[in-house]
DNA sequence: CGCTGCGCACTTT
DNA sequence: AAAGTGCGCAGCG
């Protein structure tokens, strides 16, 4: 088993420890590879801080000294108390197809072991069970396959193949002596939770989902992710096993419990520490030898917990630093990292999300059906670097955009009113007709009808038209002439009182507002002559794109 | 003597 | 309360 990567090696040293209750610390991990693999100690250390590094091996403290996990088992431990909780509401697959499915499984996989690294594909599943009965139709096969994926029974892969799901045992029937193996029954002892959007039963109804935000759900989708990724190395190792022509992997047996004298057997037999024998001395002990040895041990734990801010560039493919500020963005999803300064190109599959967060190309997903883009190529938004497949995004996104660098996604496009265009010619035209409101200058926008919709309370959150201000150079704006409580009458009790009314402000007062905030930015209102007017007329969009500001990760904030 | 299994106290979830 | 952890002991080769 020398083709082991240093991985699995680590992971199975641990596992194995763990197996044995012994603390599966570096000195013991570092003997049982020396003994099975013959891996010397400096290269089995430096295998460790390498899973370390990458996540798959995580270096606790626990009751005083440092032990390593195999993180897929932690993660799979926490999720599956999380989704015992989740998965009591409703949506059950049709039982029988499942079992239908799993024999299906089961017989595929025998001819192709490889279906179990790469799913199986939908028609190769449909085939199998039309040539077997007409129980179903085509048709209803791949409702039920959706049904099945739902309730996570079943679970689609990136690719589009199927594999069976972490609720369901794949039953292989390979002929031959039928002694029980253990490699023939995958169980992985997880529910994937069921579709946010479908639960409709009453026990459903009963799951608070009142405070599901979209983070929580991203989160979700992330578990999910791993889930699979969990899945698909218990596969591999199903399949290792499966080539192996049946011999069983794993652990020694466990030798039956002698029983010297039969007459002893009901004395409990004291064994292990007495109780409390960890007590004040134990751990006084523990801790002076952890100070003794904490010269050595703590630079090591400096670099895994620094993890973040070394590692290879996905993008650069250079491991170090490109600069003093340029930091190591994680993906969201996996373990990929990129330089900071390498998001900043025009690939737009590169964009950071205006959280800063960051989902690298392989992980990147439409944001309504949540698939890769295996699944069809996406379009990013240039403002909000959501992702979107053509047909997915609502209207479907035109051909001359799919590839484009400049496309915004329906959320953050500026409402077709609000062009500044049409309301420009829209004043005008209200200048001329109205007989009642016709000195614009000395009245509120809020008192023009046709008007007030669309800018004052729509195209900008943050600035409002009421509310007399002190205006930088301290007089009151314009409109501050008229009675507040008179205009507070009609006003949005959604409003901050305390954001100023810039509806009548000069460039030149504009530019003073923002100049006590942000002195260099605010250069570009005065530049590009902006007025309180056109300040209320601004959007987001037109902050990040046209204004020309640097808008470095902190910047974006204070702006929007 | 080192590896392994495991009872049970302790810790974390 | 249940699950996870690992100390410390006993058996084995």
């Amino acid at each position: 088993m020398t083709s082991k990567t240093k991985t699995e090696r680590i992971l199975e040293a641990i596992d194995q420890l763990r197996h044995r209750k012994a603390r599966p610390d570096a000195q013991r991990i570092c003997n049982y590879l020396f003994r099975k693999y013959s891996i010397n100690s400096a290269e089995a250390k430096a295998d460790l801080q390498w899973c370390c590094d990458n996540g798959t091996v995580l270096r606790v403290e626990y009751k005083g000294n440092t032990s390593y996990r195999n993180a897929a088992k932690k993660f799979l431990a926490v999720k599956r108390d999380h989704l015992l909780k989740t998965s009591a509401s409703g949506n059950k697959a049709n039982r029988r197809f499942t079992q239908y499915l799993t024999r299906v499984f089961g017989e595929l996989v025998v001819v192709e072991p490889d279906y179990l690294d790469s799913g199986i594909p939908g028609e190769e599943i449909v085939r199998n069970i039309l040539s077997k009965d007409n129980l179903y139709t085509r048709r209803y096969i791949n409702i039920l396959l959706e049904k099945e994926v739902e309730c996570g029974e079943l679970i689609r892969l990136e690719n589009g193949n199927y594999l069976m799901g972490p609720g369901s045992n794949i039953i292989i029937n390979k002929p031959g002596p039928s002694h029980p193996q253990p490699w023939a029954d995958v169980k992985i002892k997880k529910k994937l939770s069921p579709s946010p959007e479908l639960p409709d039963s009453p026990e459903a109804n009963e799951i608070e989902i009142s405070n599901v935000n979209i983070k929580d759900e991203k989160i979700e989708i992330r578990e999910e992710r791993k889930i699979i990724r969990e899945i698909k190395i218990s596969l591999r190792e199903a399949k290792a096993a499966l080539l192996e022509n049946g011999t069983r992997v794993g652990g020694r047996r466990k030798r039956a419990k002698k029983v010297f004298d039969p007459s002893d057997n009901h004395i409990p037999k004291k064994r292990g520490r007495p109780a409390g024998s960890l007590n004040k001395t134990t751990i006084e002990r523990q801790q002076a030898i952890r100070s003794r040895s904490s010269d050595e041990s703590r630079p090591a734990s400096r670099t895994s917990n620094g993890g973040n801010q070394f590692g290879v560039c996905s993008v650069c493919h250079l491991q170090n630093k490109r600069g003093p500020n340029d930091k190591m963005v994680a993906c969201r999803e996996c373990s990929n990292k990129a330089h900071f300064s390498c998001l900043n190109g025009d690939d737009m599959m590169l964009k950071l999300g205006p959280d800063n967060s960051w989902q690298c190309p392989h992980c990147k997903t439409c944001v309504v059906c949540f698939e890769t883009s295996n699944a069809g190529n996406l379009t990013i938004c240039s403002v909000c670097a959501d992702a979107y497949h053509a047909t997915c995004h609502s209207p479907a996104i035109p051909e001359k955009f799919r590839s484009s660098t400049k496309w915004v996604c329906q959320n953050c496009h500026m409402p077709e009113e609000l062009e500044i265009n049409k309301i420009q010619s829209n004043m005008t035209f209200h200048r001329k007709t109205s007989s009642v409101h016709d000195d614009f200058s000395s009245e509120s926008l809020s008192e023009v009808p046709d008007y007030t919709p669309v800018v004052s309370r729509q195209s900008s959150p943050s600035l409002r038209q009421h509310s007399p201000v002190p205006l930088p150079n301290g007089h009151i704006s314009p409109n501050g002439s008229e009675s507040p409580s008179n205009r507070d009458s009609d006003e949005d009790p959604n409003i901050d009182p305390s954001i100023p009314d810039a509806t009548h402000w000069t460039p030149d007062e504009v530019y003073q507002y923002f100049a006590r905030f942000f002195p260099d930015e605010a250069k570009v209102f005065k530049e590009q002559e902006i007025d309180g007017r056109s300040l209320l007329l601004l959007k987001r969009m037109d902050v990040l794109t046209n204004l020309k500001l640097k808008l470095g990760p902190a910047d974006r904030k204070s702006v929007v």
